[in-house]
DNA sequence: GAAGGAATAGACACATGTGTCAAGTTCATT
DNA sequence: AATGAACTTGACACATGTGTCTATTCCTTC
């Protein structure tokens, strides 16, 4: 847990966006339930009152700490789903991008994102759109690209499933490896195996050299 | 949340049984954080501190809620991966069952958990010796029908997150949609169209006959 | 029908959380 | 340097949770 205390950056009083790092910084590592505002000034080295000038209360935090996630995750995956590529697989890995570089996609942040939005239905409601928008993204991107409506439907499927199952096993392999572990999975998304070419560019874009098969 | 309230069936009083039961269905709609003594005593309309009686603490309690997990999910889903099939896609199927009877797999309970183990590292480790096994059977299924090695594991993988993703996301299809959707998913998993004989046998397993293409 | 074990209840002690209020402090302007 | 807005503080009132202890009730069985 990395919360920033106030310090000159900032004015060396506490403000909203303190509160808001260090909720985001709870919720990913201990859930909803951790985010409570006795614990967090504690963290911060502020009284817990002060809390109740940036907030009226705990819930605005909570809702701040939402807008921030929907502000961030599913933008950049809809943007990679429309960047321009040659063929299915490199479309498929213009899309990968979101599952390496932390930058574009903030895995734990959507995992804990949506384990709360299981025991809240206003968030359930908002994730459920936030999804749709994925999906929507991915099933256009597989159409361009020759699939049938039908495949295109489940493929897109296949592929958002995969990808928050993934991160809610936290596997916690290295980027290398899940480098090393993409291109056999753009052959089952896409029922075609990606050339040399479109492999190497996706390795290149991410500052890394291809090693060989990772078993299993 | 249909909590038995303890009558003649299990003697006029509480037994150990019937808070596990209350624990195990608040559990599934409010996490762990709801598995509280008080409120279950509420709901049981029991006294609080009976509850010591058949427990040491709260943690017992989750602990036997946990025991009960464990003695169900894996165990069917290995099953289904070890059962015999003619073919890869009708082993796909076989495994698919646990998509459709909730009698062999439990997915409100497994996405309960998980959901818990993510805040939890003891359990944590206990979930992912539960996928390890689930993970190796499916393999295994793989390799028998003619899998590399290399293929079978990207294609477990793909399998699990998907299944995981899959009811993370709590899309709440009838199970008759879920069936409909199960031959294509066979083809993107396998990459094999699975044949008539098989999607009907599959459909007639669960009572059912197939109705025609949804999309998306 | 009395004894004894199984189960329940109420009072107590304590911990952690929320939110309000009146009284300060500190900084940036003027 | 004083003033006022931005911000912090401590005391208070309250709610909900855990767990312990002692006394009591109910059912079984002898």
């Amino acid at each position: 847990m990395t919360i920033q205390k106030p310090d000159k950056t900032h004015g060396w009083r506490g403000t909203a966006d303190l509160w808001i790092d260090a909720g985001y910084h709870v919720l990913i590592d201990g859930g909803v339930e951790a985010v409570k505002v006795m614990p967090l000034a504690r963290a911060l080295g502020l009284s817990r009152t002060s809390f109740y000038w940036h907030f009226t209360d705990r819930e605005a935090l909570l809702d701040a700490i939402i807008d921030r996630w929907e502000a961030k995750n599913t933008g950049n995956l809809v943007a990679r789903c429309n960047a321009p590529a040659g063929s299915i697989c490199a479309a498929v890995f213009n899309l990968f991008d979101c599952w390496i570089d932390e930058d574009l996609f903030d895995s734990r942040f959507d995992l804990a994102i949506r384990n709360w939005a299981q025991n809240d239905e206003a968030l359930m409601t908002r994730v459920k759109t936030a999804d749709s928008a994925r999906l929507s993204a991915m099933r256009a991107m597989l159409e361009r690209h020759g699939q049938s409506p039908a495949m295109a439907a489940t493929r897109a499927n296949t592929m958002i499933f995969t990808q928050v199952g993934y991160y809610t096993m936290r596997l916690g392999e290295s980027v290398a490896d899940r480098l090393e572990r993409m291109p056999p999975y753009v052959k089952v998304f896409t029922g075609e195996s990606p050339n040399e070419a479109e492999i190497a560019e996706f390795f290149a874009r991410h500052g890394a050299r291809r090693q060989g098969a990772l078993v299993p």
